[in-house]
DNA sequence: TCCCTTTAAGATACGAGCGTATCTAATTAA
DNA sequence: TTAATTAGATACGCTCGTATCTTAAAGGGA
C-alpha cells in the first residue's frame, strides 16, 4: 500500500482547504479542529503545529480562498461618492464573507486575542491611508478643508464599526448616508 | 445528618456568590461552570436550570454584587464639562468591572450572542436619553442648536464604543477630549 | 547509489470542561 | 399524609489543547 504522508505546502494547503470546505459546510461556529483535522485525513496535532486556534486557522483559509486584496482607492470625482463607495464596499465585503463568520472571528478574538490585528487586517482594517488620500484630493477640489486631523479623518469608519459592533449587522444604507452627510461632511468642509 | 438541600432564592443567591467568588478568584475567561458549582456545593445542572451560559450567570453575578445603578445625567454647567464627565464616568466603570472581563463577555456575546441586549444595558449602554438631556440643556444655554438629529447627538458614544473595541482597551483621557472638542462640539454649535 | 541523520506526519491517549439527560430523594405545598 | 416539585449525583458523547511515540519522507555524504 503506497503510504503516502504529505509534506510542507502540499500538506498545508490540503489543510486550508479541509478548513474552507468545512467552513461552507458547517459554519463558523461549528467548524471544530477535530472536524477539518478529519476532512484533511490527518490528526488536530498537525492542525495545532502551524495554527495554534480555530480563528487564526480559519483567517489562513480564508486568505488562500479569498485574497481579500485591499481594492483600488474609490475616485468618484466627488469626496461624498468616494465615501460612500468605501463604505457600501466594506460593507458588501463583509456580507460576501458571511455575518455568522465575522461575528464568529470578532468574538474570539476580541475575548482570547493576543492579536487583533490579525482580524482587523483581514477584515475589518480600511486604512487610514484610504481616508487620507480621499481627503488630500477633495481639499485639491476645494471640497474640504485642508490638515483634517486623523482622528476626524476615520469618523467614517470608525462609526460603521461601532455600527457592526452595536447592531450586530453592518450598517444600512441610510446609516451610511447619514454617517457621511450629517456628520462626517460638516466636519470637513 | 442533617441533609440541608437549598431550594429558590437561597440557592440562586448561594450560586450567584459562588459566581461572584470565582470570578474574583480566577477572573472570567478562567472561570468554569464546573468551578462554580463545586464552589456552590452543587453540580452544574442546577446553573444550568438558571443561566444557559456563562456570561449569563457572570452578568447575574455582577447585577447581584453591583447593582450598577445608571447613575445621575452630569450637570457640570457646560456642554463640555457634561460630555467629558460622562465618557469619563463610562471609562471607570469599565476599568472597575475590569478589562478581562469586560472583553471576555463581549466576546461571548458577540460570538454566540442571540440577545447582545443584555450585556449592552448591563456595560455598554449610555442611554440616548442622556445625550438628549444634555443637549437639551445646552440648548436652553444657547450652547448648542437645538434640533440635532440622534445620529449625531449618539456620536461620542459610539467613537468611544469604537475605541473600546478597536484597540482592546478603553479610551484614553486624550482621545475623550478629542472626541468632544474636534467632532462633538463642532457638529453641535 | 546506498546509507544515515534529521525532520515532522500521523496515531493515540491524557485530563479538562462542555451541555444534556436521567435518576433519587429531599423539600415543599396541598 | 400525599402529591408535586426540583436539588443534587452521575454519566453520556463531544471537543479541546497537549504530550508522547512511531515511522515515513527528505537531505547529505561517501
Amino acid at each position: 500500500m503506497a503510504q503516502t504522508r504529505r509534506r510542507g505546502p502540499a500538506l498545508e494547503a490540503a489543510l486550508l482547504d479541509a478548513a474552507w470546505a468545512e467552513l461552507e459546510a458547517s459554519g463558523y461556529d461549528r467548524l471544530t479542529m477535530e472536524a477539518v483535522a478529519e476532512r484533511a485525513g490527518t490528526s488536530r496535532a498537525v492542525l495545532y503545529r502551524r495554527w495554534p486556534s480555530r480563528p487564526e486557522l480559519v483567517i489562513a483559509a480564508m486568505r488562500r480562498h479569498r485574497p481579500m486584496l485591499s481594492g483600488e482607492i474609490p475616485d468618484t470625482g466627488s469626496l461624498r461618492g468616494d465615501m460612500l463607495a468605501v463604505l457600501r464596499r466594506m460593507s458588501q465585503r463583509l456580507a460576501e464573507t458571511g455575518l455568522e463568520t465575522i461575528y464568529g472571528l470578532i468574538g474570539d478574538y476580541v475575548s482570547s486575542a493576543e492579536s487583533f490585528d490579525d482580524l482587523n487586517d483581514q477584515v475589518l482594517h480600511i486604512s487610514a491611508d484610504v481616508m487620507t488620500t480621499i481627503l488630500k484630493r477633495a481639499a485639491d477640489r476645494g471640497e474640504a478643508r485642508p490638515g483634517v486631523p486623523q482622528r476626524v479623518a476615520t469618523v467614517p469608519t470608525d462609526l460603521f464599526r461601532n455600527e457592526l459592533f452595536r447592531h450586530r449587522t453592518p450598517p444600512s444604507d441610510q446609516a451610511i448616508v447619514e454617517i457621511i452627510d450629517e456628520i462626517f461632511l460638516p466636519l470637513v468642509t
